[in-house]
DNA sequence: TGCAAACCCCAGTGGAGAACCGGAGTATAC
DNA sequence: GTATACTCCGGTTCTCCACTGGGGTTTGCA
């Protein structure tokens, strides 16, 4: 797909999608194809890539972004303890969810909005 | 304990670290005592406060802050549901963590330091 | 071959929210 | 009565993210 037609449909100015999908690029998510009728297209299959994946990718996962800058003292080490516990919960669940559980989720709750509507 | 006291433990700033206090004592976590020799003390006791019950007290947790913005497409309202599973699965591991725990962890580590500084 | 359409790189702006003062006031132990 | 604490409120940085702009380079196609 190509830039324009992605920030058409999901309302992103496309200056802005642009440096994201290069991003994407980079972490060797999406491959893409320059030049006239270039555009964007998955490096692998949906159900091989997590939104982990996309989401360290795009906001640099610094594991170790708070411990540089705590004084070390015994309640800052449990305090980034307990922060790290938080940080690993909320992976484990993006590591768990694929684009293509996205993509059948989606498919799910519009059939479902059919129903409604008949 | 005294403003003063904390803010020089902690290496806070005194006149912030009076505002946070002042927020959770609204939240009704704490309770203050006016005057020359007063202070602040916990208004529970420290097994009876979660580390959620903090976090969620100073930084407002507006459970569909998110959702007030997304154009309810079919692909908005599923990222809004995952989104709502990472928040919760970050919300648990805070709910089951209270100040009794903390310190606790606290104590523990400190045994481990000296038996290493030995 | 020319050129338009697409990707590519870098630098800067703007606004929202967190962190952080400052001053004036009020309650309370001593 | 007074010093010492809390209390309220407004303003000031500071940082980060969403976003914009102006240049490129690559490539399909007439």
């Amino acid at each position: 797909m190509q830039i324009r037609q992605i920030a058409a449909q999901q309302n992103i100015p496309d200056r802005y999608l642009e440096q994201l999908l290069a991003t994407l690029r980079r972490a060797g998510l999406v491959r893409s194809q320059r030049g006239a009728r270039g555009g964007y297209l998955l490096a692998r299959d949906p159900w091989k890539i997590t939104l982990y994946d996309i989401v360290s990718c795009i906001e640099g996962f610094d594991t170790q972004a708070d411990t540089e800058k705590q004084p070390s003292t015994a309640e800052g080490l449990v305090i980034s303890d307990v922060w790290q516990e938080v940080r690993q919960a909320a992976e484990t669940v993006l590591q768990k969810c694929t684009l293509q559980d996205l993509l059948e989720r989606r498919n799910a709750r519009q059939q479902l909005d059919i129903m409604y509507y008949i």
